[in-house]
RNA sequence: GGUUCCUUCGUCUAAUGGUUAGGACAGGAGAUUCUCAGUCUCUAAAUAGGGGUUCGAUUCCCCUAGGAACUACCA
């Protein structure tokens, strides 16, 4: 049989990394089998319904290259692939429900509900849940709530003998006793929409879906929804639930933990590579010892048994160091086209760039290159030839070692030595050899020479090698700054 | 509270009856270098606890403890 699995998220928020963990071994998983990706959009619950949800789903997937054979844009044999266009199935079901006495209608108000709800937790009651008021009401009484003109919704009948078990992939076989599933849950809103576990039941079988893969949090509505494939007499697919995504206080990933939005990953210039490669790794291994894997290689080697019981943290730093991985692993010209629109938010550069500006962001690109964990590291590491904020802190000058008077000496000779070197052509390492020799007169290390340098330079105490800045900014520009430099030094 | 699930270094994980319990991130130390990075080397760090089964348990069983998820006209 063929695979056919799907990522069904709701657009009521931005992806999140559980969902696109989720999305991704689905993906995975149909590609290793030769199978169908479908997503799919439940967008039943209209009240958070929301078109930027929609629209990042979309831009999300598109940007870690995940294509879906099936779907809303593409299309497939099994749509409409978006719930709320599938409106009138699910009341048909439903409905076919009622008619055999496995549903039925229910006319209580939120209010009578929410002091259900307000007692039984009020009394400690072991019995939670609906009190099942309306599941035999006659037709003499349905007439008459319906002549108020209330609107119904339809609970599904769960028996309240027997217990109902279903089989994990992961988990083994997972049994719950009939009267503690939710008593009766509603399965069509008043609103005439289905809720999750209709529309989803009814989705799943009709588009031929063999494996549901979804997250550990739906374990607990797993025998409600075999006790609906039974009462529609269809066959009940494989389930695989997923670990969960936890926070550093081992709660679900959520916002407070930081960002957990894919879209702020993108913006902060996080690559799709790194994401994916460490979001795969989060409750999937290979081997344990295998860490870096393409989205094509995943495609291939991804297994179920690969994947792990037991919730994970998410690691923030371990994607930071997967991310410098592969800003080291891109292509200058790669990493070139990745920088400039940082560049150009920070009002560095022209949109499109002058000539100038594009030679000068393919040199600094290099010695950028291996101190990026994030793209918008760029801003703060090349300010420095963008801007002109000079230190006006001495002491910012004074290396560890030195002293002031040293480093006014240091840095006028070492001026000299380094802009006469270059203007007169000689090589690095000569300078080199020349300013070492510098601080050895002295007496002090060599970085005694070369901070008041590079400071009085790049404008900061932490910066790039001297010589790419010098470089990057040209030697006038350099030789200003290195004056300036000796000017503040000087001041009284 | 009830139900269900989970438990190897701080974190992600490997090892499914026999290993000095392995790797990676983070941490620490060192080397390299003009700072910061990067790179390289080294280092510390775990089988939740208690019972079984077995010649032998991380691995199988039971109990305890801890954690999580669910308990909506949300998914």
């Amino acid at each position: 049989m063929d695979v056919r699995v799907r990522y069904a998220p709701s657009p009521t928020g931005l992806q999140h990394i559980g969902g696109i963990r989720t999305a991704l071994y689905n993906y995975f998983f149909a590609r290793s089998q030769g199978g169908k990706f479908i997503l799919r959009v439940e967008d039943t619950d209209r009240e958070r319904y929301s078109d930027e949800s929609l629209e990042d789903l979309y831009s999300t997937l598109d940007w870690l290259g995940i294509k879906w054979d099936e779907g809303p844009v593409v299309g497939g044999p099994c749509g409409p692939y978006i719930q709320s266009e599938r409106f009138d199935i699910y009341k048909q079901y439903a409905q076919q429900l009622v008619k055999e006495g496995k549903a039925y209608y229910c006319y209580c108000s939120a209010e009578r509900l929410e002091a259900l709800r307000k007692e039984q937790t009020e009394s400690k009651s072991e019995y939670q849940g609906y009190d099942r008021h309306c599941a035999n009401l006659t037709d003499e009484e349905r007439a008459e709530y319906e002549r108020q003109g209330i609107k119904p919704v339809i609970r599904f009948r769960v028996p309240t003998e027997g217990k109902t078990t279903f089989h994990d992939i992961l988990m083994g076989d997972i049994s719950r006793r009939n009267r503690d599933i939710s008593p009766d849950p509603i399965i069509l809103k008043s609103d005439g929409f289905p809720t999750y576990h209709l529309a989803n039941v009814i989705d799943d079988h009709l588009m031929g879906i063999t494996h549901i893969m979804r997250a550990q949090e739906w374990i607990p509505s797993g025998p409600l929804h075999v006790l609906l494939y039974q009462a529609f007499g269809w066959e009940i697919p494989q389930y695989c639930h997923l670990p969960m995504v936890m926070g550093k206080d081992r709660q679900k990933l959520s916002k407070r933990h930081g960002s957990t939005a894919v879209r702020d990953f993108r913006a902060k210039g996080y690559l799709p590579e790194a994401i994916i490669n460490y979001v795969a790794l989060v409750g999937w291994s290979l081997d344990g010892s295998t860490e870096f894997f393409t989205r094509e290689e995943l495609e291939k080697c991804f297994t179920l048994s690969g994947i792990h019981k037991s919730p994970a943290i998410f690691d923030y730093k371990k994607l930071d160091w997967f991310n410098g991985q592969y800003i080291r692993a891109c292509s200058d010209e790669r990493l070139v086209s990745l920088i400039v629109p940082y560049l150009q938010e920070a009002g560095f550069v022209h949109d499109p760039m002058t000539e100038e500006e594009s030679s000068k962001v393919a040199a600094l690109v290099k010695p950028a290159k291996e101190r990026m964990k994030v793209l918008s590291d760029i801003v703060p590491l090349s300010a420095f030839i963008f801007r002109d904020e000079p230190v006006t802190d001495k002491s910012v000058y004074i290396a560890k070692g030195s002293d002031e008077e040293k480093t006014v000496k240091a840095l006028s000779e070492g001026s000299r030595i380094l802009i006469s070197g270059l203007k007169e052509g000689k090589a690095q390492a000569q300078i080199e050899e020349e300013l070492a020799a510098l601080s050895t007169a002295l007496e002090i290390k060599v970085n005694g020479v070369f901070q008041p340098i590079r400071v009085a330079i790049t404008n900061s105490a932490v910066s790039l090698p001297l010589f790419d800045s010098i470089e990057l900014l040209g030697l006038d520009e350099a030789e200003r700054r290195l004056c300036r430099g000796l000017s503040i030094l000087e001041e009284k």
